[in-house]
DNA sequence: CAGTGGTCTAGACCACCAG
DNA sequence: TGGTGGTCTAGACCACTGC
């Protein structure tokens, strides 16, 4: 007997989740259509219509306008990761956060970055290279160049007060990004920057943003090995 | 003049956030109330809630009960990963998928493993070393941990012809998750299994994933340093 | 073409929490 | 304690897509 208990779409979620793991509805198999559910659980369609969707979002299920909603085959989970500003990384750890410049210099790109941020001239743009301290120890090196045409005013920053993160957060709002995660070997001059040893296990965040036409900012952060990025499924 | 053509929570998404970007509300600005929005832009509150929540999901606003919604401060920018099946992750590149179980052993888990998966006593967990290959290369080594009181039949399985990963998918559905991603270099022991250098770079990600009262399995997936976890902002 | 999900409306009650 | 967001209902129209 169905658990009368259904009042809110959470629960409705909650019992959906349950028979799927409870294998009533296996992988790949159709269930019943919202209208359906919504009348043997006691509500209406609008509220089971949101329980599905966020099941949807999950990743637990899948659904087609006329082909109706089946149990995901392969639970492709969607991990969601917070991309905080270093600042408050390091104040949620409880540490003083630092900031240091180290490079500052408006040239052409080289043309791996020119690629990256899709310009076609020879356009100078804003090379910078950075550290952040977490209780003055090196937390993570930045490594980035900003296209002038994207993030207009950027060349007449200085960028030894505000660290380039926080001045674009504030002054040029993005539409659009690319994010990618990896590892990679600290080269001496990296090394040198964090204290650590050449060679090192770096793990490597490089994210590309977009505003309405030009790229904004390409950036490379560089973690030591021990540093973790979690998340929860 | 307010753009009439605001028709779905769509519209309504978009148009809030050119607002934001526009400056219009600045971050930290407490925005109008749902009612007011809604009858602004001329759709009802239900669609604006819609739209508003969307954007609270994305970390563009913060919402609270009585205290309204405002522009969020540092925006947490969230990002969606996909973690995929590795059987679909090397298929889905166009390439042969592989597996090879290396090491298959019923034995009492060390200090690190007992904590993760949160065992008290010192009953035997599964341990498993396997490698998956794309086009019969190496492609990341797998070590893992099952435990068998919260992964009923594992230890009857013999994981040489399906990887613990999918038989855990379709036998044993988990709650809750977590995970976390990292660099380290290659040990001796990896570096041979993946056919690298030793103290190669190496892309970690550790999951723990758990059922409704026990932990099933913590593995650690290392990928060789060429490797790229990709998503967009 | 017809079935299914996607969305909108208009109204209502309620939970939470800032003042 | 009152204002704000969170959610539910009942009904409707429509867009997509499998058959």
């Amino acid at each position: 007997m169905t658990d009368l208990s259904v009042r809110t779409w959470r629960d409705a979620h909650a019992e959906i989740l349950r028979r799927i793991r409870a294998r009533a509805w296996a992988p790949g198999d159709l269930i019943p259509k919202e209208v359906d559910l919504a009348a043997e659980m006691g509500v209406t369609r609008s509220t089971m219509n949101r329980a599905l969707r966020e099941l949807a979002a999950a990743g637990v299920v899948e659904r087609r306008r006329k082909g109706g909603t089946r149990v995901a085959e392969a639970p492709v989970r969607k991990a969601t990761l917070d991309i905080p500003v270093i600042r408050r990384e390091v104040e949620a750890g409880g540490r003083a956060y630092g900031y240091t410049l180290l490079h500052r210099e408006a040239t052409p790109p080289p043309a791996d970055i020119r690629a990256r941020l899709a310009l076609t001239g020879a356009a100078a743009v804003l090379h910078l290279i950075a550290v952040h301290l977490a209780d003055g120890r090196p937390f993570v090196e930045e490594e980035r160049w900003i296209n002038p045409a994207g993030a207009a005013g950027a060349l007449d920053v200085d960028f030894t007060a505000i660290s380039a993160n926080e001045w674009l957060i504030a002054h040029t709002p993005f539409s659009r990004g690319d994010i990618a995660f990896g590892a990679a070997s600290a080269s001496p001059d990296v090394a040198a920057r964090l204290a650590i040893e050449v060679c090192e296990p770096l793990f490597v965040i490089e994210r590309t943003t977009w505003g309405d036409e030009a790229a904004i900012t390409f950036v490379r952060l560089s973690y030591p090995g021990g540093y973790r990025m979690r998340t929860t499924l």
